[in-house]
DNA sequence: GTCTATATAAGGATAGAC
DNA sequence: GTCTATCCTTATATAGAC
């Protein structure tokens, strides 16, 4: 792995970790074994350096979930399996998380990629529930949109809970009352 | 209002502007109008000003929501009335936001009373369920607890969604979403 | 109780040698 | 490309005068 991917690595664990403003250069450069240079060498600094992170761990959270809403089954059954997939609950979502960040918020080229993704993700459900009214799984008094809201909600705020808690059952039990919800009877 | 006072209401501010990790003392200090001195005589530190910082919006959290959910109305009335209440959503949870903070998890103090309040809301949630279960508002095979979770999980996720795009507009969508499945025929 | 030094470390970045 | 040296600012805390 290049110097340059090294430091990219760093950088999205430290911030899932730590946040962005909780990350600092110095922290980075300990884990990625490099020194000052490095960093200033193939990046402009710390925003820069954060946006190549954050667009990586952003692709590979959205290349995730499309490949488990993608996957086969009912409309229903996609859902269920986007939502009991596996997690890390307690470490929480490495893309959610930025958005309590001040210094990401603040910043339209840093926030970008979070909501992009976030938004794919929603788009990417909303469409499935579609599907699933279509076939008569889902009422049709259910919006699309909306419903994709509730379950991206559910996760992002479950693992809110989750951590408050600093256990996973909260998430957990999160998910079983949405899923009890959405069951076509 | 006492200079200690003034300093809890800054540290309030800015903890939920910025979080525990985003929040020094200088900028508490600068923002309520004292010295380092001051805090210093009232405060151990800055964990030990947070802390108090932290119980007291945790308190004003839970108390607001023991109000809108020991309301008027039907259970479902009642939780209908807790989703669509007035939020300034952009600015987040103030009691949720800091389980993204790495130094607030860490801390068994600091993590306390964040745990403690979503905890309650989430009890006080699980009984309406439970008493619309036994009015036959909500079917039967829903689960007090899980849905109490959802409930909570799609508003600490709904702001989530509405940071990231930098609209409320997603956490409408999420709390809709949710009260369409919730509805009683 | 509050203020103004003062202190040590860390944050973030630049300069220039190799 | 990488390293070390250096720089200025901020973070967090202590000391002691008033």
């Amino acid at each position: 792995m290049s110097t340059s991917d090294r430091l990219i690595e760093s950088t999205r664990e430290l911030l899932w970790e730590r946040g962005y403003v909780g990350t600092s250069p110095k922290a980075i450069l300990e884990r990625a074994g490099a020194g000052q240079g490095s960093m200033y060498h193939h990046f402009k600094g710390k925003p820069d350096l954060a946006l190549a992170a954050i667009r990586r761990t952003a692709e590979e959270l959205r290349a995730g979930a499309e490949r488990v809403l993608g996957g086969p089954g009912t409309p229903y059954e996609r859902i269920e399996a986007y939502l009991l997939r596996e997690r890390d609950v307690l470490r929480g979502c490495p893309v959610g998380r930025l958005t309590m960040d001040p210094d990401v918020v603040a910043s339209e080229e840093l926030r970008a990629p979070v909501d992009e993704t976030l938004d794919a993700i929603r788009e990417l459900i909303a469409g499935i529930v579609e599907e699933g009214k279509e076939q008569g799984q889902f009422a049709p008094s259910l919006d699309g949109e909306e419903i994709a809201a509730t379950v991206l909600a559910t996760v992002q705020g479950g693992y809110v809970l989750a951590r408050a808690s600093g256990s996973p059952a909260a998430f957990d039990a999160g998910v079983r009352g949405l899923l009890s919800l959405l069951a076509p009877r």
